[in-house]
RNA sequence: GGUGGGGUAGCUCAGUUGGUUAGAGCGCAGGACUCAUAAUCCUGAGGUCGAGAGUUCAAAUCUCUCUCCCACCA
């Protein structure tokens, strides 16, 4: 029994994430979280919202609301949203809150004391009619390499040079659209990568568990040199720069940059749950206070994979103190809209709280597993969505639960055959090419789990399920039944042994159906785990398919999984924009 | 422009350190069965593994060139 710590990549706040965000960080945080309880280990899940920075100002505004209740709102919805997936969280915190602030404001004040934080001053532009400076992007202005009238501060879209906003010609606010703008002088603090650089690199050559990919972008970065990076930001709403307290002075209109405080809320998160719960947060983030044996797995989209393996790190390895830095990390490529990206503003995509109207979170669990982003980006369209659910959820793993349990519900009266009653049947040569078949994929999925394959995780499931039917049709019960009543037993005792077990093995990706088929067959809750035994798999696999009591009355459950129709299809598409 | 990842059956993808007839699911064709959500099971057809060259007894798997797609960075 292992203890893991778990995170996934904190969804921002401006809005309810897209199903690319959700199989990209949530859904397989949460896949590889229940799978990991079922094996016995100690986990804590930790999630979050990002509530800081530029974005989530400009969104409120947008909808016309002060940032805090704009953001006490998304929390709401996301926190909803993420309920209604079953996201398993242990805790679903925010990073604005006091813990936050706290733990942020330590973490710059220790990274200080080791001398990594340096005060500068740089150029800005400011806007006097919006009374704020201006982030890069919110500047607009002629392009003095071009000419074009629309570029904007840190790119031109017509020639596609990167610019310096104060390098603009005759610059106004991308927000207000004023000209009164001019460039003042703002001092911020940077945080000395640069001087982590040795260090960072020392620290990842030891890394295991790592894949390739994660490697590489870390040493690229430090190969080009890490450059020092800005930590503060002139805007109202975030951590203020304070200690104890205290505000800096000179940063009374200043608060810390949101990729600074964001991954510090998932320590800060731990302390929450700990608060609210009763637990011990240091035992999972502090190496000399009990996290030295925890295993900690980070999940993320690819373009989070420098900022959890350099920029991170460098704030907890900086601060000199003894923080539990990640041992793995699983990244993830984006999932496609018919060829194209999701797109809020030419809604194009389905976003999760859409989702959750059009099916069961089941389903969108299932697909978005099976067909994860894992080694690039993976392809949605509601076609392949409904090939999928229908095939593998309907037809393979819901025909099968529903033919057995109601073939005994008629002819066994719905009990497990007893062998006091059908004593005379014989193990033959499907049972044992069943077990055999079990015995090797069983195993194989466990370690897909464990290795995070998700998309072989899930194959794997489904040819579990499949050996069902092939069972059946070799035990073929309804033909013995004619002949040999004892013997039909057999198969029926099995085919009903097979629904329990695959609905224990259905758990991680699929928890609403898996609980509604364990549910039926009167499997206790204790009795859902993965804890096999400790036989060889051959022997375990027998007992497995023994395990319900004899005469134990069991449910035939109600059609598990509806198909999805092609008129279902098509509304979709017209309703979201699915083009072919 | 730079870096990285890809381009494998109609579709979505697997293919350890190079090694006998390149695999799976879906789709398709034929057959079987009738317990079941017209579900299931079996069999089969389908690929010169993006293009070209090279290394090797042997390459989808290594090297080089070209081409197309994607992501990140400048």
């Amino acid at each position: 029994m292992a203890r893991i710590l778990i995170t996934s990549a904190l969804p921002y706040i401006n809005g309810v994430k897209h199903l690319g965000n959700l199989a990209g960080s949530m859904l397989p945080a949460d896949v590889y979280a229940r799978a990991m309880r079922l094996l016995g280990h100690e986990v804590l899940y930790i999630c979050a919202t990002d509530e800081h920075g530029t974005p989530a100002e400009l969104a409120a505004a947008a909808a016309g609301m002060n940032v805090r209740e704009f953001c006490d709102k998304m929390y709401a919805a996301q926190k909803s949203a993420g309920a209604d997936f079953k996201m398993s969280y242990d805790y679903f915190g925010r990073s604005s809150t006091p813990s936050n602030h706290a733990l942020t404001q330590h973490l710059a004040h220790a990274l200080e004391k080791e001398g990594l934080i340096e005060e500068r001053i740089s150029q800005q532009v400011y806007s006097v009619d919006d009374k704020r400076f201006l982030p890069d992007r919110y500047v607009e202005g002629t392009c003095p390499a071009c000419g074009y009238e629309k570029a904007r501060g840190d790119q031109c879209d017509g020639c596609g040079k990167l610019l310096d906003p104060i390098d603009l010609i005759d610059p106004y606010s991308a927000l207000s659209g004023s000209k009164n703008v001019e460039i003042r002088d703002t001092n911020h603090l940077y945080l000395k990568q640069s001087e982590m650089a040795p260090r960072l690199r020392a620290w990842i050559d030891k890394a295991q568990g790592w894949p390739s990919l994660a490697k590489s972008i870390a040493y690229k970065w430090l190969d080009e040199g890490l450059l020092d990076r800005s930590i503060t930001r002139d805007l109202s709403w975030g951590i203020p720069v304070a200690y104890e307290g205290e505000v800096r002075p000179g940063f009374e209109n200043k608060v810390f940059y949101v990729w600074f405080d964001a991954p510090i809320e998932y320590i800060a998160a731990t302390q929450d749950w700990a608060e609210e719960f009763g637990g011990n947060w240091q035992s999972w983030w502090r190496t000399d206070m009990g996290a030295e044996d925890v295993s900690y797995v980070q999940f993320m989209g690819k373009d989070n994979v420098a900022f959890h393996t350099l920029s991170f790190p460098t704030t907890l390895i900086g601060s000199g103190e003894p923080w539990k830095l990640v041992d793995k990390l699983k990244a993830f490529n984006w999932v496609t809209w018919y060829g194209g990206k999701f797109s809020t503003s030419e809604k194009r995509g389905v976003f999760m709280d859409q989702a959750i109207e059009l099916a069961p979170s089941d389903y969108w669990r299932w697909h978005l597993t099976a067909n994860a982003p894992e080694g690039s980006d993976a392809g949605f369209t509601f076609e392949d969505f409904a090939a999928r659910i229908n095939s593998d959820l309907a037809n393979v793993l819901g025909n099968f639960v529903n033919r057995i349990t109601k073939y005994a519900g008629a002819k066994f009266d719905g009990k497990i055959p007893s062998l006091e009653q059908f004593g005379g049947g014989t193990w033959g040569e499907a049972e044992d090419v069943l077990v055999a078949e079990l015995a090797e994929r069983l195993p194989k999925m466990i370690a897909y789990y464990e290795n995070m394959e998700f998309r072989k995780a899930a194959a794997e499931t489904r040819a579990i399920w499949a050996t069902g039917n092939e069972y059946l049709t070799q035990a073929a019960p309804w033909s013995q039944y004619k002949t040999d009543m004892d013997q039909a037993a057999v198969g029926v005792r099995l085919g009903l042994n097979l629904v329990a077990l695959f609905g224990i093995l259905a758990q991680p990706i699929i928890p609403d159906a898996a609980e509604k088929i364990l549910d039926a067959m009167n499997v206790p809750k204790d009795n859902r785990t993965w804890n096999f035994g400790d036989n060889d798999w051959s022997g375990q696999i027998k007992a497995i398919l023994d395990a319900l009591p004899h005469g134990l009355e069991i449910n035939a459950p109600e059609v598990l999984f509806a198909k999805i129709e092609d008129a279902d299809i098509a509304a979709w598409k017209t309703r979201f924009g699915g083009e072919g």
